[in-house]
Order: structure tokens, then C-alpha cells, then sequence
RNA sequence: GGGCGCAUAGCUCAGUUGGUCAGAGCAUUCGGCUUACAACCGAAAGGUCACUGGUUCGAGUCCAGUUGCGCCCACCA
């Protein structure tokens, strides 16, 4: 039963200016979307929302997608559920530090000591930045990041998230540091974390490793250029090569083992160009006779292929590129000759580009370069936020095992996901066709600064040479924990880089490595296991479909090591925004629009329904036109409430019993179906249909019922009866309609239902239509289909004669099968017709006739 | 090379197990200042449902293939 004030206040002039400064505050006051957690696991909603990386800005995208996450949260709390929607910001890592350089002017070099007095340049340099310690350069950071997450918070705000803000979390708050860390320690017992020399994808910029998840190719020019190698009979044998800076690392050249052409030169020795260095010629499967020449250079290493031929056939390793992208200054021991040496110190310290110029230089000039080379774009993989080709360079890291080397694991996490149930479905897809073709373990240590450490020391033997086998490890109670800083048990701070003494890993985790971790992070694992207990594993995971090989994947392999099961049990996933020219958004395309400007532009409500209209999974147009369509609807609701309330009167109350109109019953029909409807879609993350539903209905209220018992609710003394039928049909319409509408536009929705009920419509029940179906009395919508249609019968008569809706009709005649459901509201159709004579022939024609006979007086 | 998705009015898109499914909104045109709303209301016009075959009594809807677009993956000498 809808809850009634003693009397409405509806405002003469109803705006949606100010509504959203308006509700915010209220919101904010009265703690509509708090969290209740004495709630039951059963009872309870909770999503695991995505955190926003707040070195970046916000764009419409972001606009996009958490509106439809908290549309889903809006429902589910009407439903009744304790919602659990924290916000978390991805506040570490690359990203950040590097808008930090920036912002500030400053670079981090780790070997300086910490400044307490320091502060920024007043005027940043890009070209002059102000080294600083790590420590302050950390300390840099979290001031940005504060201040972007303000930011970010007040947009959120202004968008009407119903996110309950005391469950706020950053990915590098101690919290998250502590869970980081004891989620390692934990992967580390077990064997699923474990430190490995290997080589890796290294980016040059940044000196860190880089991940499978987070490479891309791009298109690079380059060239082909075919050298000629040595053989022992005196004769040459050639291979083309893009990267002809690294002959010095060839280890080896490889041929098919059935191409003819070299079978007999397998096993044998060729000599390099200019270096003179003897490698093995040999055979793999790998190696394709038809690229190049069909013979290939095998280097330390010019890419993957290269690791796995390394590997296979057990080379010897001839590193040449160092960590900063440069020739090593060691000559490998390999190059004996002295013109060898002569020309390998010529290459000391140039950039692999340089490099490359000036060997080719030097091939030309000792005519070991056959012919010139023939230019081609090939892909070349970056690190996706880097600027320079990736190297491949031996080091030491840490890892988490996904599957990547291990059939097992990888098919228990293929079963995950089938357990998941995605939305839309065809993602999975994603998800199976990464796993599937994983092919390394998860690599979740960077050489970088902002981060989380590693919470490891190692101990140095009696020379100074770090254990790496025996890591010591700090006690859980302990976290979290800075090796570079704090002392291991058992040890003093003077021991720190001391031989007998130890050393902290400086590593830190890669971002995903404690993103991975965020319903943990927010569900307060082992801080607090009352509430993770009623909130884990979480309901929802929404995100967008880039990051699912990384994000989700991640956040399964987490949860099932140390859960054994899925962290959550739905995943919702966005389309992508589009410009109006079907590209998609990105800043280098300066398409880009603010959402601020575009929530002030149309209205917080006006920009969700436009996101509520883009279905999951699928991109979708910035289309203001929908913005506008959207901004209309609100004003819609604004005025058609006002409307239906000072008809409705001060204090008549919606009674289902006092429905006793055909007319009415039938609308109530009609929108017990819609709540049914809806219901059912919003609860199978369907948003964009339960909002479709809702709005038709809605407009055709106002156009055809509204219209239709206008003068019956207005006119109690004629027939008292028939009109509070009409006023309490209008009420719980309207009642029902506002919640409906509540999770989509919920400033507006929350403005119309202060004039007239108590409370928030954001915590009032969701519509289950019984009143509805009371009302209704086992009528069905039959006499409003047939009412509306005779209605829009009689206007495009007027229409079609140019005449205004208010001109007098003299005789009407409605014919055809429901002809009889529209007689039952004759005096409605009448008065809404403005109809003198009206009356109904019953026939067997599935079409309604209308015939309309225009007043003389009016034709013309 | 493999995978996923998309293709319906000028535009943005609905069309859920094949049978009123050829629709909505925007834009356009025409007509209305109707006392809730001119940030409004009413009406009209607009499409061989990418192409070719097939299954069926019947196909935007199912199957096969083709073309185009987008995205993801792949060992890229």
C-alpha cells in the first residue's frame, strides 16, 4: 500500500535544476545506501566494483558502465537486499608514477636519501626533473593520488552512484598492501608464487618486466636484411634478419629439419659477419622454409622464438642488449678475433637503433650485406603502455602459476569460468581462448617504485651473495611489511647489505597483482572476516571487456588458490563508448568528451539514460540525441507527476478498492505486466529492455489514459464514484511508476516522490504489482488498447482535416471486434475526443474502424 | 592463420524458442499556443531486414557459404 503525507507539495513550476546538488547532499545525510552488515550472507548484494585507475581521467566510457552497475545496485536494494557496493582507486603503479614525473617535475633515483624538507618545483621542467629519493617520491604520489580521487568521488557523486562511501579502498592503501601481501605469502606456502631467472619481456623506458596480459603489437617499419654467414668449404650461407644488430648474439642458425636445401649443413659450423664467431647450425621444426632464406639467426634473444629454440635445443646464452636498451660493454667472450672485438666495441653503448645503423654501415663496408635491404612493416610487441619495442632480457622474477605451464591448473580454471555466469554469454568465450592459450606462468613482479613490495628478504653469504633459494619471510601479523625499510626477524637494520647479513627484494607487484585481490580488498579478508564471510564470494563483477584476460582472469586464478571457488558468481561486461563516427574513443583521437561537461549539459538523469539504453557486452554510440530524449523524459516525469497529483487531490489515498472503473482496471492490467516484466529483466542484468518497457508505458499513460480520464477525475461532483476510481488508478500508477523508474533516473525520481510520499524512493520496496493485480480485480488490459486506439482514431481524423484537437466531433462510430472493449469507456472516449454522438457496432473485423464526422461548425 | 561479435528506415537501435515481425525513438514533413508539460501535443511519410544458396507450408528469425566492419588471440627471422 503506497505510503501517503497528509498533503502533497508539489511545486507550481517543477525543474530539474538543482536536483542533483539537491538529493547528493540528502543522500549523503541520511545514509540511504549504507551497507547493512548485520545482513545475511542470503540477504546480501555485493559487487565487486572495478577501480578506477585515478592517474587517468574519467571519460564517458567510465560514465557508461558504472551506470549500468548502479542500476543493478539500485534494484537489487528495493528488492530488499543489504547492497554492498564499495569504490575502490587503482592508485598504483606505472600510471601513476609517471603522471607524477609530470605533475611535479621529478624523477625517482632510488640511490638518494630521503628529504623530509622537500617540496616540488614551483614551474615543472618535463625536460629537467628534480631526481628525488623514493621515498619522497612515493610520498609525491599519494599527495596526487589524493587529490585525484576527489575528483573522481564529486563526478560519482554528481552521477548518482548509490555507492556507500565508508567502503572505500586504494590499491595502495595498507590495507591492500597487507592483503597483497598476505594473499603472496600464502600463493608462496602453497608453491603457486615462485622466483625464477628467466627471460623475460622487458621493457627499455620503463626497465621492468612486462606481462603476457599487457603486451601489444603494433605495426613497425623496418627492414630485411640478408647477411652472409661463412661455411667451412668456403662457400656462404645466407639468412635475412630485422634486427641485424643482434649477429653478435647469434648463438646459433636454425633450418627445417626437411628443407633439402640445408640438410647437409646441419651440425655443421658457420662463421657470423664482422664478428667471426662459430655457431651450430641446426634443426627445428620451428624454423619455416619459406620466410627469408629458410635458414634463421638465433640470438640472445631478438624474441620469444628465439627463447624457445634457446631453450630446445640447450644454446649457449650471448647477451648483448643490457636493461636500459643499450649494447652491453662486455664483449662476449665468444667474439675472439680482434676485428671481431674492433667491431663490437664500435656498437658499446649505442641504443639498439643506433646500433643497428652502424652495423649495417659495417656490413656494407665488408660486403657482407647481400644487396640492400627490402623495407616491411612487421607487428612488433610493446608493453601497452610503452613507447619502445620490448627486448627480451634474462632475469630474475617473481610468478604466480595460471595455468600457463601447467595443463591441470589451466583446465581447473576453464571449468571456473564456466561456472561463472557471464553477461552477456559469448564472453566466456574470451575468457576460454586466453586461458586456452596461455603460454607462461603470470609474471607479477616490476622494477619500479609505487607499488607494493615483495614481502621477502634474502640472506647474503659469507661473500655478500644474496640466497635467492631461501627466502625469509615476515609473519602475517606482521604485514604489511617494506623489506627496504623494515628489518627481518632475527637480523638488525646494521646487517642490511652486509656480508652474513640480508637484503630486501626491491621488486614491487605488478598493479594486477593486488587488483587481483579486490573482493578481498573490499570484503576485508582476515581484518575483518564477519563482514567478508557475509559478503564472498560477491554477487557481481562488472567490467569492461578489455581486462578480462587480466582483471578477471586474475582475480579467478586468486580466488580459486586460496578459496577454492569463483569470487564472485555473475560477471556484467560493457561495450565500449563510440564516437559519433563509430570510433572508438581514445585521447590521441582528441574525441574525447568530458562527462562533466555533459552531466551539466543534459542532467545526471539525462546522460544515465542514455547508458541504460546501451546493452551489456555491446558498444555503443555517444549519441546526444539520446541524452535529449533522456533530459525529456525526466521533465516528462516532472510534469505529468505535478499533473497527476493536483488532480489526484490533497487527500484522497490511493485505494485499490475504490478501482472500480473498466477503463482504470485495465491500465493497472497493463502496468502489472510491465512490473512483471521488468522485474524479470532487470533481475537477468537486461537493463536496457526493463527500461524500454517502462518508458512506453509511461508515455503512453500520458498520452492516451491521462488524457482519457482528465475530465472524469476532475469532476468529483458529477459522479464521485467514478472519479476517485480515476484518482486512485492515477495514485498507484504514479507510485508505481516512480519506483520503477527509480534505479534509471534517480534524481528525478526521487524529487517527484518527495511532494507526495515519506522516505527515499531509493529504499522503497520494488513494485511486485500486487496492489496492482488487487486494483485490477482480474480485468486485463483489453479496454485501454481498445480506448487508446479509438482515441488515436479520432485525432487522426482531426489531424487530417488541420484541425486542433480540441475541435468538436459530431458523430463518431467505432467498429470491429474490440469494439466493445472501447464502449466500456465511452464517456471517457467521448469527453477525450470532444465527441457528441458516439456509439459502437460490434463486428468481426480484428481492425477497429473508427469513423469520424466532423461538427459543420468545425470543418473547414 | 585461429576465435568472437556485428550487418534491419537518413541516424541510433528493438525484434527472446521461425507463423500480425517489418517496429520504436531521433531527424524530416504537415497540423495544433488543448488550462500538466512549446524543454509541449497530434499526424504523416521512410526499409528487397548485407549478399547467395538451403531447410520449411512459412525465414530479419534456423543451416551453409560470401562480402564488409569491429575486437581478441597467434612462433612476427
Amino acid at each position: 500500500m503506497t505510503q501517503r503525507s497528509p498533503d502533497f507539495s508539489v511545486p507550481s513550476k517543477p525543474s530539474l535544476d538543482g536536483v542533483e546538488e539537491k538529493w547528493a547532499q540528502v543522500w549523503e545525510q541520511t545514509g540511504v545506501y549504507h551497507f547493512d552488515r548485520t545482513a545475511q550472507r542470503s540477504q546480501v548484494y555485493a559487487i565487486d566494483t572495478p577501480p578506477p585507475t585515478v592517474s587517468g581521467s574519467l571519460h564517458i566510457g567510465h560514465v557508461f558502465s558504472y551506470t549500468h552497475t548502479d542500476i543493478v545496485a539500485r534494484f537489487q536494494r528495493m528488492r530488499g537486499k543489504a547492497v554492498f557496493y564499495p569504490m575502490g582507486w587503482d592508485d598504483n603503479g606505472l600510471p601513476t608514477e609517471r603522471r607524477v614525473q609530470n605533475y611535479y617535475g621529478v624523477r625517482c633515483d632510488p640511490s638518494l636519501a630521503y628529504d623530509p624538507d622537500f617540496s616540488p618545483p614551483e614551474k615543472p621542467d618535463p625536460k629537467r626533473q628534480v631526481p628525488v629519493s623514493r621515498r619522497n617520491f612515493i610520498e609525491l604520489c599519494e599527495r596526487l593520488t589524493v587529490a585525484d580521487e576527489q575528483v573522481f568521488e564529486h563526478l560519482w557523486r554528481r552521477l548518482g552512484l548509490s555507492v556507500d562511501w565508508r567502503y572505500t579502498y586504494a590499491t595502495i592503501d595498507d590495507d591492500s598492501r597487507t592483503a597483497s601481501q598476505r594473499a603472496f605469502l600464502r600463493n608462496f606456502a602453497r608453491g603457486e608464487a615462485y622466483l625464477a631467472e628467466a627471460p623475460t619481456l622487458w621493457d627499455v623506458t620503463f626497465r621492468t618486466a612486462v606481462a603476457q596480459a599487457e603486451l601489444e603489437d603494433r605495426e613497425r617499419t623496418g627492414a630485411y636484411h640478408r647477411i652472409a654467414f661463412q661455411r667451412p668449404d668456403g662457400r656462404t650461407v645466407e639468412v635475412e634478419t630485422t634486427r641485424p644488430e643482434l649477429i653478435p648474439a647469434c648463438v646459433a642458425l636454425v633450418v627445417h629439419p626437411d628443407d633439402e636445401r640445408y640438410r647437409e649443413l646441419v651440425g655443421q659450423s658457420v662463421r657470423s659477419p664482422l664478428f667471426g664467431v662459430e655457431v651450430p647450425v641446426r634443426a627445428h621444426e620451428l624454423a619455416e622454409p619459406d620466410k627469408g632464406t629458410g635458414a634463421a639467426m638465433i640470438c640472445t634473444f631478438g624474441d620469444l622464438t628465439d627463447v624457445t629454440w634457446w631453450r630446445e635445443l640447450n644454446l649457449p646464452a650471448r647477451p648483448v642488449v643490457g636493461w636500459d636498451g643499450r649494447i652491453l660493454a662486455q664483449t662476449p667472450e665468444a667474439i675472439v678475433r680482434p676485428e671481431g672485438r674492433d667491431a663490437y666495441a664500435q656498437l658499446v653503448g649505442a641504443t639498439v637503433h643506433t646500433a643497428r645503423e652502424r652495423i649495417v654501415e659495417m656490413l656494407r663496408a665488408s660486403g657482407e650485406l647481400v644487396g640492400e635491404p627490402q623495407p616491411t612493416t612487421r607487428p612488433v610487441k610493446f608493453y601497452e603502455k610503452g613507447d619502445k619495442p620490448l627486448e627480451v632480457v634474462t632475469t630474475r622474477q617473481w610468478y604466480i602459476r595460471n595455468g600457463g605451464r601447467d595443463a591441470q591448473v589451466r583446465d581447473e580454471l576453464i571449468a571456473r569460468g564456466r561456472e561463472l555466469n557471464w553477461y552477456p554469454d559469448h564472453m566466456r568465450t574470451r575468457y576460454e581462448n586466453w586461458v586456452g592459450g596461455l603460454n607462461g606462468d603470470w609474471l607479477i613482479s616490476r622494477q619500479r617504485f609505487f607499488g607494493i613490495p615483495f614481502p621477502v628478504w634474502y640472506p647474503l653469504d659469507s661473500s655478500g651473495n644474496p640466497d635467492y633459494a631461501a627466502p625469509i619471510l615476515p609473519d602475517e601479523s606482521a604485514l604489511p611489511i617494506d623489506p627496504s625499510s623494515d628489518v627481518p626477524p632475527g637480523y638488525t637494520e646494521e646487517q642490511r647489505g652486509a656480508a652474513g647479513g640480508f637484503i630486501g627484494d626491491p621488486d614491487v607487484m605488478d598493479t594486477w597483482a593486488t587488483s587481483s585481490l579486490s573482493p578481498q580488498i573490499a570484503g576485508r579478508w582476515e581484518r575483518d572476516n564477519d563482514l567478508f564471510h557475509r559478503v564472498f564470494p560477491m554477487d557481481l563483477r562488472p567490467q569492461g571487456q578489455d581486462i578480462i584476460r587480466t582483471w578477471l582472469f586474475s582475480t579467478v586464478v586468486r580466488s580459486h588458490f586460496e578459496h577454492g571457488g569463483l569470487p564472485w558468481h555473475n560477471t556484467a561486461i560493457s561495450g565500449w563508448i563510440l564516437d559519433p563516427d563509430r570510433k572508438k574513443m581514445s585521447k590521441s583521437k582528441g574525441n574525447v568528451v568530458t562527462p562533466m561537461d555533459m552531466l551539466e549539459r543534459y542532467s545526471s538523469d539525462a546522460i544515465r539514460y542514455w547508458a541504460a539504453s546501451g546493452r551489456l557486452g555491446t558498444d555503443t554510440a555517444l549519441d546526444e540525441g539520446q541524452m535529449k530524449v533522456g533530459r525529456r523524459l525526466a521533465i516528462k516525469l516532472l510534469n505529468a507527476s505535478k499533473f497527476a497529483l493536483s488532480v489526484a487531490g490533497p487527500h484522497s489515498g490511493a485505494d485499490p478498492a475504490a478501482v472500480t472503473e473498466p477503463l482504470d482496471r485495465a491500465m493497472l492490467a497493463a502496468l502489472s505486466t510491465v512490473v512483471a516484466d521488468a522485474t524479470s529483466d532487470l533481475a537477468s542484468y537486461d537493463h536496457t529492455r526493463a527500461l524500454e518497457r517502462t518508458e512506453r508505458f509511461f508515455w503512453e499513460l500520458c498520452d492516451d489514459y491521462l488524457e482519457l480520464v482528465k475530465a472524469r477525475a476532475y469532476d468529483a461532483e458529477a459522479n464521485p464514484v467514478a472519479a476517485a476510481s480515476a484518482r486512485s488508478a492515477l495514485l498507484l500508477a504514479l507510485s508505481t511508476l516512480h519506483r520503477l523508474l527509480a534505479p534509471f533516473l534517480p534524481f528525478v525520481t526521487e524529487e517527484v516522490w518527495s511532494w507526495w510520499q515519506e522516505g527515499s524512493v531509493h529504499g522503497a520496496e520494488w513494485p511486485d504489482g500486487t496492489d496492482l493485480d488487487t486494483a485490477a480485480a482480474g480485468a486485463g488490459a483489453d479496454v485501454l488498447h481498445a480506448t487508446a486506439e479509438a482515441l488515436r482514431g479520432i485525432r487522426k481524423a482531426k489531424s487530417e482535416a488541420k484541425l486542433s484537437m480540441r475541435a468538436d466531433v459530431a458523430r463518431v462510430r467505432v467498429c470491429g471486434k474490440t469494439a466493445e472493449d472501447a464502449r466500456r469507456a465511452s464517456a471517457d472516449l467521448a469527453a477525450a475526443g470532444n465527441v457528441q454522438d458516439l456509439f459502437f457496432e460490434d463486428s468481426d473485423e480484428v481492425e477497429l474502424h473508427v469513423d469520424v464526422e466532423l461538427a459543420e461548425s468545425a470543418t473547414g
